[in-house]
DNA sequence: TCTATACATCAATATAAATTGATATGAGGA
DNA sequence: TCCTCATATCAATTTATATTGATGTATAGA
């Protein structure tokens, strides 16, 4: 059904648009990429990028509220690692621009 | 050999980042979601949109500057398209997050 | 050459987001 | 219970980004 699909691509639209938006900030990045080395807690993190703790919490929570990770605490440690399922609705995403975007053009006027 | 794969991953990070800085802005989601249905000039986007003509071209500035699209003039008119290469180039990003994240976690201390 | 149209650019302002330094919370261990 | 450590949160400030309205530029047609 074609209004299926069509609220289907909507609710991908804002799902890209969150994951999109928290993966704008260099240092999110640098999280996002040190976090594709496998899980870490946040202490590592810390040492890794060698920044304030604060500011690294402060990403973490963007990221996570984007779904981009997800945490696990064990006693006085979080853990934090990524979440795939959220890179998968991502490349979807980009998937479906592709596919739809190898259209003739419409000439103006 | 390992330092050219890792130079060549610092490069997919540098073009991604820069990518998806550009993608973070509602607007210019509205406008990649746009052309996603083929290539269209400023003054259909803006029609399409209904936004201030500057507004317009401003975000599609930056989404050129960061080579998500590509311009073409013919007369007084712009037609402007996604550049599907550098789609690519970000699903290409996510994939190599994907496969270098599923290790093992390590225990803090 | 004059005018209208399509688009780009700019300076001023408004808005949003990140940083900082301090404080709060909550788990463990002594 | 008290202390320390790991992390989160908050208010104030700074920095970055977007918006607005005006002006500039180039093209085409009369």
């Amino acid at each position: 059904m074609a209004t299926a699909i069509k609220s289907e691509v909507v609710l991908e639209n804002a799902m890209a648009r969150k994951l999109l938006k928290a993966l704008s900030d260099p240092l999110r990045l640098q999280i996002i990429e040190s976090l594709s080395g496998g899980e870490r807690c946040v202490c590592d993190l810390i040492n890794e990028i060698g920044l304030a703790q604060s500011k690294i919490s402060f990403h973490l929570k963007v990221l996570k509220d984007a779904g981009l990770i997800t945490d696990r605490q064990t006693g006085r440690w979080v853990y934090y690692q990524l979440n795939i399922d959220s890179l998968n609705s991502l490349q979807d995403w980009i998937e479906l621009l592709k596919e739809s975007s190898q259209q003739p053009s419409q000439v103006c006027k």
